[in-house]
DNA sequence: GCTGCCCATCGAAATGTTTCGAAGTGGAGG
DNA sequence: CCTCCACTTCGAAACATTTCGATGGGCAGC
């Protein structure tokens, strides 16, 4: 009695229905009333089944072609999204897999077969942040096909390995670096609530205030998408309150953006006026005028290691973790400055970034 | 006795082995012996053994991938390019194509072997920003194999379709949109003499400035790589001269934002002090501070049409000219204003995007 | 209310595939 | 000539998947 691995058998015992049964759930098949299906994917997952390794040889593509790798992500024009699908790429050119562009992800939509996906004869897919709580990455997942998603909007309760940053230490590293120039008034304009690491953020900030005594002021706090549009208008409110906060930490570089924008339709100097650190370190951060200080994650990196660990996974290795997370760390620009803004516009602050630790 | 086909179970018997063994040999594992393996082989074929039906939707092994289009380019964190692939992609995915990522086109180099692209059973390439007059794209496309090349560096003397934008005619429109506005000292941002669609704006510049009886300065011509960076340099240049320019028409939203912050750091406001005009309209300008007045290229529309000559190329079709240029237009954003700039830091002007011919 | 039909649902059994260890084989070393 | 060891070859059993028929509930027709 090795026992080395949960078979359908079990599960089938479990959920109280015949091995055909359960079969059928993993593969879609129709013929399986609604709520059956739920009872035997609870009992798959209580069980943590997962699919047998069908030999590491599996892609068994026929000639010339390398085995492929499908990435599906919702937006293109997205610089988050563009750093890491630049690392994953470079990983993916260097471990000998082609790289094919999968199915949009439209908004709360995954609309894809997971099926087809299987049958499609890719060695594995790589998804960047979607909600992989979704039924159309779990099904796929749990049926033992290599799955890695960078970044989830959610993860839910799937087999397939996930990679993020180290969202909460990063939050604490942007608040630690405001305080540390004095602010003692600092708003936090976070992403959307439905959305995990918007938590994680969040949470942090809250974290570095209580352990500066500072108590936490949640008018200051507030809700948009992570888009440039959405810290305009959150920026909106947080100005033109009567008393505004010094310093903001945005939850992404493109609701960074938005603020130092609006700070600027008011005449309201940044950083001398108002410090504003972003987060993600995407190409924006760069480029904006002022630079922007920010939380960087390692986009890049990211992406190397989501195709590194799907090729484990396709390999048939054991993952150790099924959530990976990569330190973040903060790059001093310059739309920070200390309270009070000695600096004054133009004060040729260096250009140097400053690494501190996460 | 139903006995519609013949089984492993029969095959095994009349071979003398086991059924494993037969499976084995079915699918090519390297455990049997040659000589077993060849009496399997007999018997199966005397037995007339099919494998049964895997489900009537069984597309068949590899059959089932559609017809897939490689795409190459130099750099991923790049706005221009990402949004050609936008419009490249989901065009692709409408016409029934798959997407693969190609190999990485580095610089000046071009590396990867026309003879494995075109043996890999691609239905076609296509080459984003790179130089078309370049050997191995030149190969390739001469032979015959489908080629598109949106907005070649060069494009010498090839086979193969390429798609740009109306340069000059846009060269000419950001001119006018600055002289229009009252400014007579106008500088040219351009980008790299080696670039045909440098060449071009450059063109528009001169035209539109004699146009209206503007005498030349070619003081006021900097060039440098399309590049933020680039920006940086050559703006440091035109804002520490003595007689500075009143505005800058920028060949890229990229150059365009090095000078906003090269201008931003010596206290010089944009576009109060100085007007700043870009060209492409990538997703960098709509973020900026303040967002940048600049000449659109219709990205998305390039990478669609990029697309759709592709596969009138694999078609077999004629195509009936070999380059096609797409109009540009302007879009006003709050970069520019008028001479002796009346409005002051945040005149609050409105966001509409106006466009113009182009 | 009864009958018969349809159809969604499910499982027994047939079938194919993989694992893992047993058996065989050959050669180096004693 | 025997032993040991590494390697090949094979099959029993475990496992997964599919087929196809059984079951039973809903419902129209009588």
């Amino acid at each position: 009695m090795k026992q080395v691995r949960t078979t359908l058998a079990e599960v089938a015992a479990a959920s109280g229905v015949s091995i055909a049964t359960v079969s059928k759930v993993l593969n879609d098949h129709t013929d399986v009333a609604e709520t059956t299906r739920r009872r035997v994917q609870q009992a798959l997952h209580d069980a943590d089944y997962r699919a047998p390794r069908r030999s590491s040889r599996r892609p068994e593509r026929v000639a010339s072609t390398e085995p492929t790798i499908e990435v599906a992500f919702p937006e293109w024009q997205n610089a988050y999204e563009v750093a890491v699908l630049d690392g994953l790429t470079s990983a993916a050119e260097a471990e000998g897999y082609e790289v094919v562009i999968g199915p949009r992800v439209r908004g709360e939509q995954i609309d894809f077969d997971p099926q087809a996906l299987r049958r499609s004869g890719r060695a594995g897919a790589i998804f960047v942040t979607v909600d992989a709580s979704r039924d159309p990455i779990k099904a796929l997942s749990d049926t033992g096909f290599p799955v890695v998603v960078v970044d989830p909007v959610r993860v839910g309760r799937t087999q397939c390995v996930s990679i993020g940053a180290t969202n909460f230490t990063g939050g604490v590293t942007a608040v630690e670096h405001l305080l540390s120039l004095g602010h003692r008034r600092i708003a936090h304009a976070a992403g959307p609530v439905s959305v995990e690491c918007s938590h994680a953020r969040l949470a942090g900030y809250h974290s570095a205030l209580r352990q500066a005594a500072i108590e936490v002021d949640d008018t200051l706090v507030t809700h948009s998408l992570f888009t440039y549009d959405g810290g305009r208008a959150v920026a909106a409110r947080l100005l033109d309150r009567p008393d505004p906060p010094t310093a903001v930490f945005a939850a992404c570089d493109e609701i960074a953006l938005g603020i130092v924008e609006e700070a600027r339709r008011r005449s309201i100097r940044v950083p001398e006026d108002l410090s504003v650190i972003g987060f993600d370190d995407s190409f924006l951060a760069s480029r904006s005028a002022p630079p922007l200080t920010t939380v960087a994650q390692p986009l890049l990196e990211m992406g190397r290691l989501a195709v590194r660990s799907l090729t484990q996974l396709i390999a048939g290795d054991v993952v150790a973790t099924r959530h990976l997370e990569l330190a973040t760390h903060l790059v001093v620009r310059d739309s920070t400055a200390p309270l009070g803004g000695s600096g004054g516009v133009g004060a040729q602050r260096g250009v140097r970034e400053s690494v501190g630790r996460s």
